[in-house]
DNA sequence: AAACTGTATTTGGTATACCAAGCAAAAATC
DNA sequence: GATTTTTGCTTGGTATACCAAATACAGTTT
């Protein structure tokens, strides 16, 4: 494991960061590409012997996800990779949408043109890639555009909130953003808001982006349904 | 201190919460109420033998108040309980408002009758004790009032989410409620949210909403430069 | 054969001991 | 006398050792 990293000799005190902070970044990581699936266990020794380090640091580490809804921890129970139901999921993707929506706002106001120029140039790639097999590319651009409206705002509370539920719902956008008809439906959307962007028209962003996250629930709620037929299915 | 609780004769295995959070629950009300002011040292090893426990769980507390932004951690120095500038408060409460917009547009949808007439009567209540010297009554039926609408959307990541928000900005909601042209202006706004609750009107609640904290802001500005203006006289 | 109980193992929770870095104060040198 | 360096004390960060509770398995008893 390679947590700890080498002190170079033009750097040789350089700015720490928290172990716990590191070990959240990479159980993190591993959660949102799935390596550690939803349900999972974590059981504390086995993993910080995996990792090289210690309980303490670990525990910080996965206190930080708990914190961030990614993990749940119960008293004498190993922590498990949380597994949201759809009804959590509508819940959090709730939240999610009214946050893009102030931030939707706030963007038209704080954005440098620079930053609304970068986020058109996202929305290009998109469309460019839109019937790229290699899905993960497309997603990967695809949640860059809608954390780049959020940053533009430069306001920290909301970027952190935001991406807090960014990653919460990672993983099932994921699965949602794999139906061609919902990627084309999303294409369009995304331009009326960078448009909307370009134009600095608040209603417009906003309602915008309210009607791309509230057709992102109807998205997922197929998921769900073709998840739960899959699983009567082999039952 | 009376962390540790008895077990009775009745309950012989109570459903143990983590000491930790128990900490963090101690921590957060010594600073909302202020016992622990804002720039305050908080030393690990001193406060963990004040409150008859050890590093370890305070340090998971302190990681509590950390992750929701009540106190700062850096390598080296005491954690200092957090004390935000008008322009990180001005931060916090725009997204504040877009997350208790969005509660009042969902209790529209999910709140029973009789929590829109609980809230109703918190309302009469803070009505009658507008004129009250005792602030913190008046304030806490306040606080509760919001609590009451985000509580009856029966989302629990936006009854979370708002919590920590309501946290980081008990303190300066507070200051500003000591203002007595602002809690008349409060209770008119309260009445009309109250009013479109009653008629389950998303957009007169969402948008009654927004006015009343946008004038927060408005509040709250004068506070801090009522504070900034205290400081250099006393320079 | 089934059910219940007891024991052993595994889990997370907590305390403590150790380490490294930072800061401040004091002493020494220029 | 002022400045710089060194040392020690205080801080947080990490590892480890210990404890309590829960669970699973096995043995015994009905």
């Amino acid at each position: 494991m390679a947590l700890k990293q080498e002190n170079t000799i033009d750097l040789p005190s350089l700015p720490r960061q928290r172990l716990g902070e590191q070990i959240a970044d990479v159980l993190r990581e591993q959660i949102l590409l799935g390596q550690l699936s939803p349900g999972k266990n974590i059981p504390e020794r086995e993993t910080a012997a995996a990792l090289g380090v210690s309980r303490t640091p670990l525990r910080e580490g996965l206190l930080v996800l708990e914190a961030e809804g990614l993990v749940e921890m119960s008293p004498s129970k190993s922590p498990v990779v949380a597994n949201p139901s759809f009804v959590e999921v509508n819940h959090l993707l709730l939240v999610q949408s009214a946050l893009e929506e102030l931030a939707g706002e706030c963007a038209c106001d704080e954005a440098t043109q620079d930053e609304i120029d970068e986020i058109g140039a996202m929305h290009q790639m998109m469309v460019a890639n839109v019937q790229e097999p290699d899905q993960i590319k497309f997603f990967q651009i695809d949640m860059a555009f809608h954390e780049a409206i959020v940053a533009s705002t430069k306001n920290p509370s909301l970027i952190k909130t935001h991406k807090q539920y960014h990653s919460r719902l990672w993983r099932v956008r994921f699965l949602s953003a794999r139906h061609r008809e919902a990627r084309d439906k999303a294409m369009v959307d995304h331009g009326r808001i960078v448009e909307g962007l370009r134009l600095r028209d608040k209603d417009q962003v906003s309602s915008e982006i309210r009607i791309h996250l509230r057709r992102a629930i109807e998205n997922i709620r197929i998921v769900f349904a073709e998840e739960e037929a899959s699983k009567s299915a082999t039952d």
